[in-house]
RNA sequence: GCGCCAGUAGCUCAGUUGGAUAGAGUGUUUGGCUACGAACCAAAAGGUCGGGGGUUCGAAUCCCUUCUGGCGUACCA
C-alpha cells in the first residue's frame, strides 16, 4: 500500500497537483493497452460529474470506430485489464465510461505533505519569474467622490495583481488617475464662482462635488459657463500659475481621501501617474503616427481610419488641434513599454470602454508595435441602482466609504450578539465587513452588472466572505485548542467521503489560480474558496476531532487535514484581497 | 441601422476544446445546538437551459434564424 506511488515520477515541472500525475499514469497504462497516444488519452480523460462515479474517467467513445465495438463493451474489456493495478482502489466500467478510483490514503498523504512543506504558499509558482505584468486599476477622477462603482475596478485589479504575484510575476500596480481634461476647467470655474475655501477645507471632496453639480445645473441655464470652463482649462494647459496651483490643491486633497479608502481595502499602488503625467508625451505619438502615414484628416480632425476593422475612426487630434484620451492612452502605453518592458499590460476598465481599447490597440499595431498584442483590456460590468444609473454629474452617488462603514457596523452588531467576548472587535469587524463587500464584487463573472442593494451586499449567509472566514475561524479554533502533535499522521483511517472530498478540494487550489490568471477572472478563486469552505464545513459537521472518543491516529490525521484546509483558505482569500480572522 | 455582451429554478448566478441524472446560494417547507463555534449542517420542493430550425451516437455548449434586454457607436473619459 505504501509503495503505491513509487513508480510515479514526480518531476519538478509536474509537482502541481497529484491529479496531474494520475492523469499521466492512467494515460501511460491505457497507451500500452489501446494503442492510442498518451497525448490523445490525456485530452479526453475527465473528472466525473459526481464523485461517487470515481476520481477520473476515460470515455471510450474514441475507440469505438477503430475497434468497431460498442463503447460499453470496450470499457468492460479495459476494466479487466486494469483491475489489479495497485495504484487504484478500483477500476469500474459504467456504460461507455471507465472510472478510476484512487487510493485515498495515499492521495491524502501526498496532498497534505505538499501543503505542509509549502509553508503557507501552497502551489505558489515561479512561472512568471523575470516577467513584468502591469495592472492598471481603480483610476478614480480627482476632485470627485470615490463611489461604489470604483470598487469594481479596484477589487478586480487588486486581486489580479496578487494572483500574478503568486505565479511569480513582477507586478506593477498602476493608478491611472483622472487628473486632466476639460472637467477641470469646469471645476475651477465653479470654484471661482461659488467655492468657499474654508468650507472646502473641512470636507474637500463633498464640497467640490457640490459645486461641480451646481456647475452642471447652472450651465444648462447658461451655456456661456461652458465656454468659461474651456478657457480655464486652456489656462491650465498653458501652465498658468494660479490655475495650476488650484489644480494641484484639488489633486492633493483628493489623493489624501483616496488613500484613506485604499488603506481600508488593503490596496496599494506603485504609481499614481495619471492623465496629466502624459501631457508632454503625446506629441511624439502624433509625430510617429504621422510619420507612418496613419493619420488622415476627417472633418477637421486627425484620425486613424479603421473601417476595414469595422470600427469608427480613432481620433488622435480633435478639430481644434487638441489631444484626446486615445492619444493619451497610446502615449501611456508607449511610456510603459519603455519604462517597464512589460510582458502583459492589463487595463482593468469597464466594458463600456471596450471599443476604445480595441481602437487604440489596433492603432498601436499599425504603428508597428507588436507588443500591442500584450495589452489586454479586462472589462467589468456596471454598478446600477434598481431604477437609475450612477451619475456624478447629478450628484446621486453612493460613497464607497459609506458602504464599507455600513458593512463594518453591521458586523459589529453581529459580533455583539453572537460572540461579544472576542478580542479586538474593531479589527475583526473591519476585516469581515470589508471582506463581505469585496466578495460581492468578486463572486461572479466580472462582465456581469451588479445591481446595488444593501440587502444582498450585507447578506452574510451562504455564498459570502463571512461564510468562508467563519469556516477558517472554526478550523483555527480547533488547532488552537489541541495539544496533539500531528506531524506524521497516518491517513488510513480518514478515507471517508467527507474527508477525501475536502483533501481533493485542497488539491485543486493550483488549478483555480491558473484558471483565474488565464482568464483574468478572480471569481474562479472566489468559487474555489467557497467550495473549499463548504467541503470543510461538511467534514467539520460529520467528523469529530477533539470531542468524543476519537482514537489518536485518526485525530492526528484529521488535525492535519484541518491545518491544510485553513492554510489554503487563507491563501485563497489573500488572492482576493480578503483577510481572515482567528475568531469572529 | 451596425458592433459587442447577455437570456439557465421565484430571485442572484455557476456550468464551452459537445459527453453520464443541468448545479450552487438565496427564498419557501422541515429537521439538527446541555456546542471541537448554528455567520453552520441535513432534507424536501422548485427547470420546455428565451422561441424555432440544423449539425451527430450525443447539444445549455457548435451553426442558422428569430424575440427580448444591456452597453457601445469620431472630436467627454
Amino acid at each position: 500500500m505504501q509503495k503505491a506511488l513509487y513508480y510515479i515520477n514526480i518531476t519538478e515541472k509536474n509537482k502541481r497537483g497529484i491529479i496531474m500525475n494520475y492523469r499521466e499514469y492512467i494515460a501511460s497504462r491505457l497507451e500500452s493497452i489501446t494503442g492510442l497516444s498518451c497525448e490523445e488519452i490525456k485530452k479526453v480523460i475527465e473528472i466525473p460529474p459526481d464523485p461517487k462515479m470515481g476520481d477520473m474517467a476515460f470515455p471510450c467513445f474514441i475507440l469505438a470506430k477503430t475497434l468497431k465495438k460498442a463503447p460499453p463493451l470496450i470499457a468492460n474489456e479495459l476494466m479487466s485489464e486494469l483491475n489489479n493495478d495497485i495504484k487504484f482502489e478500483k477500476v469500474q466500467a459504467v456504460g461507455p465510461y471507465l472510472n478510476f478510483f484512487f487510493n485515498r490514503a495515499e492521495f491524502e498523504k501526498d496532498v497534505l505533505t505538499r501543503v505542509k512543506e509549502s509553508k503557507g504558499s501552497f502551489d505558489k509558482s515561479e512561472e512568471g519569474k523575470g516577467k513584468t505584468v502591469l495592472v492598471e486599476y481603480s483610476s478614480p477622477n480627482i476632485a470627485k467622490p470615490f463611489h461604489i462603482g470604483h470598487l469594481f475596478s479596484t477589487a478586480i485589479g487588486n486581486s489580479l495583481a496578487r494572483i500574478y504575484e503568486y505565479l511569480g510575476y513582477d507586478v506593477k500596480r498602476l493608478n491611472h488617475l483622472g487628473d486632466w481634461g476639460t472637467q477641470f476647467g469646469k471645476l475651477i470655474c465653479a470654484y471661482k464662482r461659488w467655492g468657499d475655501p474654508k468650507v472646502i477645507e473641512k470636507d474637500p471632496i463633498n464640497e467640490l462635488l457640490k459645486i461641480y453639480v451646481k456647475f452642471h445645473e447652472e450651465a444648462e441655464k447658461n451655456p456661456a459657463l461652458d465656454d468659461e470652463a474651456r478657457e480655464y482649462f486652456k489656462l491650465l494647459e498653458n501652465n498658468d500659475p494660479e490655475t495650476t496651483k488650484l489644480w494641484q490643491y484639488f489633486r492633493d486633497v483628493s489623493l489624501k481621501e483616496f488613500k484613506r479608502v485604499y488603506d481600508m481595502l488593503g490596496v496599494s499602488f506603485d504609481s499614481y501617474a495619471g492623465e496629466s503625467f502624459y501631457g508632454d508625451k503625446m506629441q511624439e505619438v502624433v509625430d510617429i503616427l504621422r510619420e507612418k502615414n496613419l493619420l488622415t484628416e476627417s472633418d477637421g480632425a486627425q484620425v486613424v481610419m479603421l473601417d476595414d476593422m469595422n470600427m469608427p475612426p480613432c481620433i488622435i487630434l480633435k478639430s481644434d488641434g487638441a489631444t484626446i484620451y486615445a492619444t493619451r492612452d497610446i502615449a501611456a502605453a508607449l511610456y510603459r513599454k519603455r519604462t517597464y518592458d512589460f510582458y502583459k499590460n492589463i487595463y482593468v476598465v469597464g466594458t463600456p470602454q471596450a471599443l476604445h481599447f480595441r481602437q487604440i490597440f489596433e492603432v498601436m499595431k499599425r504603428a508597428g508595435w507588436d507588443w500591442a498584442n500584450n495589452c489586454i483590456h479586462v472589462g467589468f460590468g456596471l454598478v446600477k441602482f434598481p431604477d437609475k444609473k450612477l451619475s456624478t454629474r447629478h450628484g446621486d452617488v453612493v460613497f464607497l466609504e459609506d458602504v464599507l462603514n455600513e458593512s463594518i457596523q453591521k458586523t459589529r452588531e453581529k459580533i455583539e450578539q453572537s460572540n461579544p467576548d472576542i478580542g479586538d472587535k474593531e479589527e475583526v469587524a473591519k476585516r469581515i465587513g470589508i471582506g463581505a463587500i469585496l466578495y460581492t464584487f468578486l463572486k461572479n463573472n466580472r462582465e456581469k452588472d451588479i445591481v446595488f442593494s444593501w440587502d444582498s451586499m450585507l447578506d452574510f449567509e451562504g455564498e459570502s466572505a463571512p461564510y468562508v472566514q467563519y469556516s477558517y475561524a472554526r478550523g483555527r479554533s480547533i488547532l488552537r485548542r489541541c495539544n496533539t502533535d500531528f506531524s506524521n499522521p497516518d491517513f488510513s483511517k480518514t478515507t471517508s467521503d467527507e474527508e477525501y472530498e475536502l483533501v481533493k478540494q485542497i488539491n485543486a487550489f493550483g488549478n483555480a489560480v491558473s484558471d483565474a490568471a488565464d482568464k483574468n477572472e478572480p471569481f474562479y478563486i472566489t468559487r474555489y474558496v467557497t467550495n473549499l469552505a463548504k467541503c470543510f464545513n461538511k467534514f467539520y459537521n460529520t467528523h469529530p476531532i477533539l470531542k468524543g472518543d476519537v482514537d489518536v491516529q485518526t485525530q492526528k490525521a484529521r488535525l492535519a487535514i484541518v491545518d491544510a484546509a485553513t492554510q489554503v483558505i487563507k491563501s485563497a482569500l489573500y488572492l482576493l484581497g480578503i483577510e481572515t480572522v482567528e475568531s469572529m
